[in-house]
DNA sequence: CAAAAAAGATACAGATCTGTATCTATAAGG
DNA sequence: CCTTATAGATACAGATCTGTATCTTTTTTG
C-alpha cells in the first residue's frame, strides 16, 4: 500500500469508527489497531487527532456530495425530479448499514466548545449542499431558489434525525412528500 | 440545601455541560466541581455516570414536553393554530443562550455502540412527543392524525438541526411556513 | 439533645487518553 | 545497488477517566 493509500485508509477507518461511537468515544489506539498501522504512521500524516477527524468529515462531504450528484442525474433528467430525487438519495443512505445519523450534526455537537477545524468543516459542508439544493431549485425554474433550497435542506435534516433515532427509513418518503407538496413543481415537469 | 434538591442541582449541572460539551468530553470530575459537591455525594445518588446521564435526558424529556403543553396552550386555543405554536415554541429555545441542538439526537449518537439506558431514554421522548403532535393533529380534526404528527415531528427536527448547525433561529419559521402549507388546517381556524 | 443519615475532603486503584521518542525493518526511486 | 523516506514495534510521559475507600464534618430527624 502506497503512502497515499495508507493516508486515505487512516481517514476511512477513522470515520467508520466516528460514525458507528462517535467522536471522543473512539481513541487513536482504536483507530490504528483497526486500520492495522503503527501509531507513528497516524502521526506522520496527521499531527493531532483534530486535523484526522477534520479530514474525515472533509472525505465525507465530498463523497456525499458527489454520490448525490451523480445519483440525481442518473435517475432523472427534470429538475423539478432531481429535487424529489434527493430524496430518494437518503432514503438509500439510511438504509444502509453504515447509517448513523448526520456525521457533521454530531461533530458540531462534540466539538461545540472549541473554535476548531472540526466545526468549520461542518459548517461548510450544510453550505455546499445547500448550494447545490439552490442550483436545483433554480434550474427547475422555482420562483425563489434560495427559500426552495433552505426548505429542501430542512427536509432533509429532519429526515435523517427522524431515521438515526428512530431507525425509520421511511423518514426520507415523509420528507419527500412534504417536498412535493410544497413545493411548486408543477411547470419544471415533475412528478 | 436537601437530598432532593442536591439530586436535582446534579441532574441539572450533568444536563447543562453535557449539551455545551458533549458526554464523552465531560467528565464527573467536571460536573462536581460546577455542582460544588464531593464526589461521594454523586456516587451516593447515581450508581454510575451513565444512570446521571439516562436521568439527565428524562428531565429534559418532561421539561421540553411540560413546556412545549403550556407554552402552547397559552398562546392558541383553537388546536390548528396550537399546532403552529410549537414552530414558535421551538424558535424561542433556539434564541435561548442554551440552546446547543437536540439533546436526544446527540445522544443516540454517543450511545449508539451500548444497549443502554441513554438510547432508550431518548427513544422514548420521540415517541412522547410524537404522541403529543397527534393528539395536536386529532383535536385539528386532520384526516390522518398519525401521519401528520410524523410530519410535524420531521419538521421540528429538521429546524432543530438547521438551528443548530447553521445557528439560525430563523429555521423555526422556515418549518412553520411548510407546516402551514402542508397541513390542511383550514378547517380548523388556524392562521 | 442524641442518633442517624448525608455530605465533604482526600487519596487512590486501574484503566485509558493523546502525543512523543527510539530503534529496527521494509519499501521506493534514482 | 544504495540512499532515503516511510512504516512497524514498543515503551513511555503526563494527563485524565470512572469508580471506590477512608475518614471527618455537617445536617437532618426523632
Amino acid at each position: 500500500m502506497k503512502r497515499a493509500e495508507k493516508r486515505r485508509h487512516l481517514i476511512e477507518t477513522a470515520a467508520r469508527l466516528f460514525n458507528e461511537r462517535g467522536y471522543h468515544a473512539v481513541g487513536v489506539d482504536q483507530i490504528i489497531a483497526e486500520a492495522g498501522v503503527a501509531k507513528t504512521t497516524l502521526y506522520r500524516h496527521f499531527s493531532t487527532k483534530e486535523a484526522l477527524t477534520a479530514e474525515a468529515l472533509k472525505l465525507q462531504d465530498e463523497d456525499f456530495r458527489d454520490g448525490m450528484r451523480a445519483f440525481v442525474e442518473a435517475r432523472a433528467s427534470a429538475a423539478g425530479a432531481r429535487i424529489l430525487a434527493t430524496f430518494d438519495y437518503i432514503k438509500a443512505w439510511f438504509e444502509d448499514a453504515e447509517f448513523h445519523g448526520c456525521p457533521f450534526v454530531s461533530a458540531t455537537h462534540e466539538h461545540a466548545a472549541l473554535a476548531d477545524s472540526v466545526s468549520a468543516e461542518a459548517l461548510l459542508h450544510k453550505r455546499l449542499v445547500i448550494a447545490y439544493f439552490e442550483e436545483l431549485a433554480h434550474a427547475a425554474g422555482l420562483s425563489d431558489p434560495k427559500a426552495a433550497a433552505r426548505e429542501i435542506n430542512l427536509l432533509h435534516e429532519g429526515a435523517v434525525a427522524v431515521a438515526h433515532v428512530l431507525g425509520v427509513s421511511e423518514a426520507a418518503e415523509d420528507a419527500k412528500s412534504i417536498a412535493r407538496r410544497v413545493l411548486d413543481l408543477s411547470d419544471a415537469g415533475a412528478g
